[in-house]
DNA sequence: AATCGAATTGTAATGTTATTACATTCGAGT
DNA sequence: ACTCGAATGTAATAACATTACAATTCGATT
């Protein structure tokens, strides 16, 4: 039997306690800031961060916001299953609350652009900053 | 007489260097590749460069690239006039080519999710990265 | 069970990007 | 010439990320 496919599914213990620590966030959080609340885990160095976070954000569970060097776990699919590719965020510059949104039609403008000018997509970042709407002055 | 309005069209020097520099090369330059070039004209540290860039974003005549933490002269509207504000970018990994393009229909889109959501959009980012036509294989 | 090798982990040092704080100079209006 | 606000200069430091290498883990094979 040829074991299990570790890539998957399987997180080690690194990759579980940064991605509890940024479920348990309902914000975006720094490398350093996932550092210092997983001392007392037993993790000492940037690194093990930095590269749990390039796991689970290559297998999807995990954005990184590239505008404020922050890392977000994946709002839409929490449990396990498909995950898309193509993911927007609204990033309040006053409260820093964000929002996580999906739209097919960016979606497919993009790849439109995209084969009509040879370009082959890997990776996509769309990130809008500004007000959300209780720092914006709400109603009406 | 209420003098210039310098907010519009004036460039101090330093502006005027770092964009002339930004025009120059065709591609993304870092701020501390932009202060080594620009040695040579007097400048000296790091927030010279950076103080210049804002103001030239601010202006609409420099995108930032967040992904790569690079900036670039506005494509479109080289001279003066209008500018846009939305722009996308598609980055190749491979060779560091990076094409500027505008999409209204994405732009639509972005402007109906945060009128819906009561989001007052700022700025904006879209940033692709992959490879480009070139560096994909090519033709056929 | 012993061994091999690949993947993961740990650690230190360093590199890169960006900002804070404060002193100085410049320039338009008086 | 004086004044005030904008712009500039300079130093120090903060924040973000990577390189290089040693040690360990763990499954696969013998």
């Amino acid at each position: 039997m040829p074991s299990h496919d570790k890539s998957a599914e399987n997180l080690t213990k690194n990759q579980s306690l940064v991605l509890a620590e940024l479920q348990g966030a309902h914000a975006p959080v720094t490398a350093y800031a996932l550092l210092d609340k997983l001392r007392q885990h037993g993790l000492r160095a940037p690194l093990q961060v930095y590269r749990a976070l390039d796991r689970l954000v290559a297998l999807g569970h995990v954005h990184k916001l590239e505008s404020i060097n922050a890392f977000m776990a994946c709002a839409h699919e929490q449990g396990q299953g498909h995950h898309h590719s193509f993911a927007g965020f609204a990033i309040c510059d006053k409260c820093g609350q964000v929002s996580e949104f999906a739209d097919v039609i960016i979606e497919d403008r993009l790849e439109i652009w995209a084969k009509s000018n040879g370009f082959e997509v890997g990776t996509s970042a769309i990130e809008l900053h500004g007000h959300c709407a209780i720092c914006s002055g709400g109603a009406a």
